[in-house]
DNA sequence: ATGGTAGATACTCTA
């Protein structure tokens, strides 16, 4: 039998992070991350150290924003960075990749800002051509993995107070729509198959004790098509990370797949 | 059209 650990992981800086990244890759042992949040360029873009603990990257980054990357143990193959009708000004918020036969398409979606901002447009409009570019390129039929920081909360129990939380960004009725259409498409939230209706967490604020109170949400998700959900032993959210000094705002969540 | 903190960049924006 073989296994294969594929993680999730808004690092908030790959640069900040990297010892603790590399703490946690020797601990956790994932065959492959999808890493948001890496707020480099990609001359600054740790890739040599990354190759030296065993992980080869591909990576699309900025100066200060967004910026993601996929890390693997195993060759990364057919690696598209941004949608197509994104041009060298727009966000780097999406790279896809196919390792081991799994399309992997690595997410940073629009925090959204306001309800009433542009940026929150932008979201709405984003998550729309997420779906368009699963439509079009990919085949619900095989094994596709859509899993990022995707800055919504699906149902009540992704989030420490719904009552509050309803309607506030990350939980909003168009937000939640513009996702659930995406999911549409075809895919199973692994973390719900997986683990039933238990109420965790993947992000916890900086400001106002929210780790401390556990006053957290769960908007990190990895959500596969039919056939890799059915290869699926286990999902889960790796909490260590959160209670170390200088820690990402976000927590990693693994899945586990066994792929023979 | 809030305050709390963290990160990057250059003292403000984004989350």
């Amino acid at each position: 039998m073989i296994f294969m650990k594929i993680a999730t992981w808004n690092v908030n800086s790959i640069n900040v992070r990297m010892p603790q990244l590399l703490d946690w890759l020797a601990a956790a042992e994932p065959d492959v991350v999808c890493i948001q949040e890496t707020k480099t360029v990609d001359e600054n873009y740790p890739a040599d150290a990354l190759r030296d603990a065993g992980y080869e990257s591909a990576f699309i980054g900025q100066k200060s924003y967004n910026g993601v990357a996929i890390i693997s143990k195993f060759p990364i193959e057919d690696v598209q960075k941004n949608f197509f009708d994104d041009d060298d000004d727009s966000p780097k918020r999406m790279i896809a990749a196919t390792v081991g036969g799994i399309r992997i398409v690595d997410t940073y979606i629009p925090n959204g800002s306001e309800l009433w901002s542009d940026k929150f447009k932008f979201k709405l409009d984003w998550l729309q051509r997420l779906r368009a570019f699963f439509d079009e390129t990919c085949d619900a039929g095989k094994d596709v993995l859509l899993c990022g920081d995707f800055n919504v909360a699906i149902d009540d129990a992704d989030v420490w107070d719904p009552e509050s939380m309803t309607g506030k960004l990350h939980f909003s009725k168009p937000e939640r729509a513009a996702i659930h259409n995406v999911k549409q498409w075809g895919f199973t939230d692994l973390y719900r198959q997986m683990n039933g209706n238990v109420q965790e967490f993947s992000w916890w604020d900086y400001r106002a004790g929210a780790w401390q109170r556990n006053h957290g949400l769960r908007i990190d998700h990895l959500w596969a098509s039919a056939s890799l959900a059915a290869k699926c032993t286990g999902c889960w959210i790796d909490k260590s990370t959160r209670a170390l000094t200088l820690p990402s705002d976000h927590a990693p969540v693994v899945a586990e797949f066994q792929i023979k």
